[in-house]
DNA sequence: TCTGGGGTCCTAGGACCC
DNA sequence: TCTGGGGTCCTAGGACCC
């Protein structure tokens, strides 16, 4: 049932005009993603007020929010507003499972999915109307598979922008789809707050508001140049655009992640240098282990470090080359780190940060990580010769002797000149 | 009001090269 | 050696999103 596909009664030309008479670009979003999937694993949390998180709130349910519960707010006073609400800790392996679930199902209407937070992404569907129907169509089907296969409610919008889809999506939930017909986007638009538009948030919103903009209709008519000056060049074109509905933004298929990163949140905060330094190996391990599982390389480190106040500094490096290696991202993070507390006046670190960034993938550096893997402490003198050698045969066979060259200044250390030595 | 962990994108100054 | 102009890379920080 769930799995056919709807298409239109008759192909006639009449049929035809109207399928393409929709808009194709849909924006799914999963309505109260962590909370929706602790009601789902849980029954007796159906219909209860019910938030996640520890000392603050990551999401609220429905019925919490009713009560004025938002995220990111602290529990404390999540609680002060809704004291039945159960609190829940997140199973986050669980969500990045069943998000990976979702996006299957949705990339059965099309490859042009494109993933922007673990629980939404946007879809355009041009390329199959003419299999599949009317986008509205699709999106019910989509809607109700996510929820039988999978137990979750999902709202979709559908405009002719990412823009519009986007703020579409928002105004369906919960449990809802929203079709902007076309011709019809500013009656849609106009009358809303300018902080509902996507890029707006605390700080521009005062920045509009002083000007006496508080509707998008209000930022349409302006026009950007009385906003140069006060939000860049940059932001006050794209925001103008937006509320003329010029959005050019194509939905990008198959892409990555830029960047890999992890922080960790100290409580009052660390003093002491050795403390920290548990703390950076522990963030190292985690990200250099996250991008060798993805394949993956960065080329610059960005070590950032939260005083109270709160403020916060950052220092970043390019490094030597290309590296996913634990060890590397420890050592210059902890450089990095050092120059961070320089511009402290010994204040107690509240949270620090690493994030690698200039990613790449790597077929011949991948094979160099395999090799420092391979030379790594926990395997026996025979073990490690079978690894090298394994990795140079496969080195040689993919991409012939010369390569061996280039992996080697790549990488920045010697892990290729003990390899290019043996061979 | 700074309490979480994961990201994206833009700006601006300085270094450096031609 | 200085002067000028332009381009690009690197770094630090800020705003925003979920």
């Amino acid at each position: 049932m769930a799995n056919q596909s709807p298409l239109p009664a008759v192909l006639g030309s009449d049929t035809l005009v109207h399928v393409f008479d929709e808009p194709t670009i849909l924006h799914a979003d999963l309505d109260a993603f962590y909370a929706s999937v602790e009601q789902m694993l849980d029954p007796r949390l159906r219909g209860r007020p019910i938030l996640v998180g520890g000392g603050i709130v990551v999401a609220a349910s429905y019925e919490a929010r009713r009560f004025g519960v938002r995220a990111p707010m602290p529990v404390r006073d999540a609680l002060a507003l809704c004291p039945d609400a159960i609190v829940v800790d997140g199973h986050f392996d669980q969500y990045l499972e069943l998000s990976s679930r979702v996006m299957e199902i949705l990339e059965s209407v099309t490859p042009v999915v494109e993933q922007i937070s673990v629980d939404e992404a946007f879809l355009d569907v041009a390329g199959s109307v003419h299999l599949l129907g009317r986008p509205s169509e699709m999106a019910r089907v989509l809607r109700r598979r996510v929820r039988e296969e999978v137990g979750l409610p999902l709202s979709i919008g559908i405009a002719s922008t990412k823009f519009l889809a986007k703020i579409a999506s928002a105004r369906a939930k919960p449990d809802g789809l929203l079709v902007v017909p076309p011709g019809r986007e500013f009656e849609f638009l106009h009358p809303l707050p300018v902080e509902a538009m996507w890029g707006v948030g605390r700080v521009t919103s005062r920045k509009l508001r002083r000007l006496g903009i508080e509707t998008v209709a209000d930022l349409a008519a302006l026009g950007p140049d009385v906003l140069v000056p006060v939000l860049g060049p940059h932001a006050a074109h794209h925001l103008t655009s937006l509320a003329r509905n010029r959005d050019p933004r194509p939905v990008h298929g198959g892409r990555r992640a830029g960047s890999v990163g992890s922080q960790t949140a100290l409580g009052r905060g660390l003093t002491s240098v050795e403390e920290m330094r548990v703390v950076v190996l522990g963030i190292a391990d985690r990200v250099g282990r996250r991008l060798r599982a993805k394949g993956r390389m960065g080329s610059k480190l960005t070590l950032r470090a939260r005083f109270p106040g709160p403020r916060s500094v950052s220092r970043s490096c390019s490094l030597p080359g290309p590296t996913a290696s634990t060890a590397t991202l420890y050592e210059i993070g902890m450089s990095l780190l050092t120059r961070a507390l320089e511009a402290s006046d010994g204040e107690p670190v509240t949270l620090i940060g690493m994030s690698v960034s200039g990613l790449r993938t790597d077929q011949v550096l991948q094979l160099a990580l395999d090799v420092d893997d391979a030379v790594g402490p926990g395997n026996t003198k025979d073990q490690k010769r079978r690894l090298l050698d394994s990795s140079v045969d496969a080195i040689r066979e993919r991409f012939g002797r010369d390569l061996l060259k280039l992996g080697r200044s790549a990488r920045g250390d010697d892990s290729f000149r003990r390899l290019s030595e043996k061979s």
